[in-house]
DNA sequence: CCGTTAAATTAGGCAAGGCTAAGTTATTTG
DNA sequence: CAAATAACTTAGCCTTGCCTAATTTAACGG
């Protein structure tokens, strides 16, 4: 069973690293330094630090001049924010919303919503899909400027 | 006309600062460096710091052991915030999420909401109070764990 | 109007997370 | 297989935003 050896914060920034190193091995097999760097637009210097970092809170096993690969612990919360990215995608692309405004927006609300909230939206958008007319409406309404 | 001295960054900080002073002056007619203090569980030498950052960038007008004021600029974005603050409330509630958890999740996504996203939503949420079959129907899906 | 207390400020520090520059290890290629 | 290049790490620094402790100013009660 996995030790919580250090108290997990959970930070913005950990739950960031955590989605892209998720999206890259599903992407391309395998999450490297410069690739994780690429993608968070920041650089390589930072990345290494935060991989190391991941290590010691038992968020993924590194390893130096090597690689990475995340913990089960890692994964499950990489895949709930990745979770939580995708349903507030879906919702905002139902409600007719522009895929860079969406982008946006997700990327920094992602952080901040909890299960029961994330369980609401969830229902919504199931909901919603169900309501093309009330759809078409609201986008209408919200189109007009 | 206002002039821009700095580049103003928009900080969610900035943003939870403005929002708390005009509740503050809303509320009690002014707002003091231990009031904002308490209102965000801060120290008071941090709120003096940051209101002396906030006149510099002109969003606030303040006079060192006196007191300070809203500048039109700073009202501005104050009032954007708490009416960004008060469409999610309301959304929300009408989900039927749990108080405590809106303010939680509204406090930290309300600095992340664009525009687009903020209008769609107005639509939404003014769309969905016509809908009180619906509504009933998601909250009992939402409620059961 | 003076002493006490409350409010505000200053000084100095800390943690998170970013950066660049310089050095090290891996990999690729002639 | 050796040289060049790409990837990675380390060291040292910066900014944001918070803190505590010490000091200064304002306000209030006797």
């Amino acid at each position: 069973m996995p030790v919580k050896t250090v108290a997990t914060r959970n930070s913005s920034t950990v739950e960031d690293y955590l989605e892209r190193i998720l999206d890259l091995i599903n992407t391309k097999g395998y999450a490297r330094v410069v690739d994780i760097a690429n993608s968070l637009k920041i650089s390589q210097a930072s990345v290494t630090n935060m991989v190391q970092r991941l290590d010691a809170e038992g968020l993924l096993k590194y390893e130096k001049y090597r690689g990475l690969v995340l913990t089960t612990t890692g994964e499950t919360l990489a895949r709930n924010i990745m979770h939580r990215h995708q349903l507030l995608t879906d919702f905002f692309k139902l409600l007719g919303i522009d895929e860079q405004v969406i982008y946006h927006d997700v990327e920094g609300m992602e952080h901040h919503i909890s299960p029961p909230t994330l369980r609401a939206l969830e229902a919504l958008t199931s909901a919603l899909a169900r309501q093309p007319a009330l759809l078409a409406k609201l986008r209408k309404q919200t189109d007009a400027h």
